[in-house]
DNA sequence: ATCCCGTGATTGTCAGACAATCACGTTGGC
DNA sequence: GCCAACGTGATTGTCTGACAATCACGGGAT
């Protein structure tokens, strides 16, 4: 299907669920700013839902890492440091490689298992789910949170491709993490067509199953990812 | 409990940490088996909270891995199978050395950052900790629950001796999956002094620095805390 | 036997309330 | 005048109770 990765509706959408996204674009979106507070009957009567079904939402997002907790003080928007933002880059580099060799592993068939619960994918798997999302990568709008999201759906389907059930579990974490830095620094948004060709080569060097070019767009993947955010920060 | 890591107080217990580390430790113990239902209501009884409390403690669960909720059918306690199991031991392979490697780039000194919020640890940091945690997977009662705990401490300690907050974040979801396959089958628990003596020589390639005697170490580590699963489990 | 429908049970969600704790401005002492 | 103890409001953590929505299950009609 062409136009593939358009949510056809995901079964059911708790609230809790719908409270949950709404503070996650609130982040992305810069609305809500990394270290600020959350106070729960003000977000809950913004968000509408009712004060027990906003914890349990932002309990998901403590332990996403999007959101902190600490006992008495309540909830706030988490924040990252530089350290933070490098050892992102270069777990996620890890794993990008553990996932795609996992799906080397797989053959040129699916691969990936069906039953993939928790996540509402576009019914498709393995390196099918991964074209569709690099399809969609190309032809995301030039709006950064368009930009930042079919970015996030790529490497998304990478891990879930790999089949590897530890790697789907972990990638809210990871997901989130990457999300946070983006909301830390609303100038990281640039640059959109180098990040497209990088992301190129990285799908090329997937298909090609040549490991040695996957080394280099993976290190050049990853060194940018990195840097780019610690030298616009530090500017 | 007598052996190391007997927590002295980390600031706050709230009752729903305290409900989750119950129902964890039910699990543990097998008292709430894999694919087991949880009613709400009751739980809340036997745990000695109330039903919105016990509901965020379960929250937490789910994002951990250790439960699953379905909407309207409620918790239950989560089920692995074999692909899993070895997702897991994988996974945690390429972490674990990973993490090794950030404790070594770290140097001879601590290394590790000190503001390490959530986790209450012993206060030691850096390699220190992994020796303290070494320490008290060695002096470790022989019961199986007190064995595992250790032996989640020895890498947790591991995890966050790399300094890396990226691994820190994601250790949990390793705990607690670790933990589900241990009450996945209980006949994992024997075999004790084998399984000291794999540590044991991964430790030392620690800190021999040697990235050969790493790599023996760690293979043979991962083979058998894979294999064994599945071999007792397929008995 | 198969299908439809009613009934009970369980969940998702809400509203309101209370004690415990924290943040902060005020008062008193030096 | 400056610092410390204090009281006050605000916010959180938690509880109780309740209600609609949905699911599981069994009986009756065809």
């Amino acid at each position: 299907m062409t136009s593939a990765a358009h949510s056809p509706g995901p079964q059911v959408r708790t609230r809790r669920e719908e409270a949950a996204e709404a503070i996650r674009r609130a982040i992305i979106s810069g609305d809500l700013q990394p270290g600020q507070r959350l106070r729960e009957v003000a977000l809950a009567g913004e968000v509408g839902v009712s004060r027990p079904t906003l914890r349990e939402a932002l309990r998901t997002l403590v332990q996403e890492g999007l959101c902190e907790q600490e006992p008495h003080r309540g909830f706030a928007v988490a924040s990252l440091d530089d350290q933070a933002i490098r050892d992102l880059a270069e777990t996620r580099l890890v794993l990008d490689r553990m996932a795609i060799e996992g799906i080397w592993a797989a053959g040129p068939d699916g691969g990936g298992s069906a039953d993939s619960p928790g996540y509402a994918d576009s019914g498709l798997v393995g390196m099918a789910a991964v074209d569709a999302a690099w399809s969609a990568y190309v032809d995301a709008d030039s709006d950064p949170v368009s930009q930042h999201l079919a970015h996030l759906a790529l490497h998304r389907a990478l891990w879930q491709a790999s089949g590897n059930s530890m790697l789907m579990r972990m990638w809210p974490v990871a997901e989130s993490m990457s999300t946070l830095v983006l909301a830390h620094d609303q100038a990281v948004r640039r640059d959109p067509g180098r990040a497209l060709a990088v992301h190129a080569s990285l799908i090329e060097a997937i298909r090609s199953r040549d490991p040695e070019a996957l080394d280099a767009a993976m290190a050049e993947h990853t060194r940018r990812s990195a840097e780019e955010f610690l030298t616009l920060r530090s500017d």
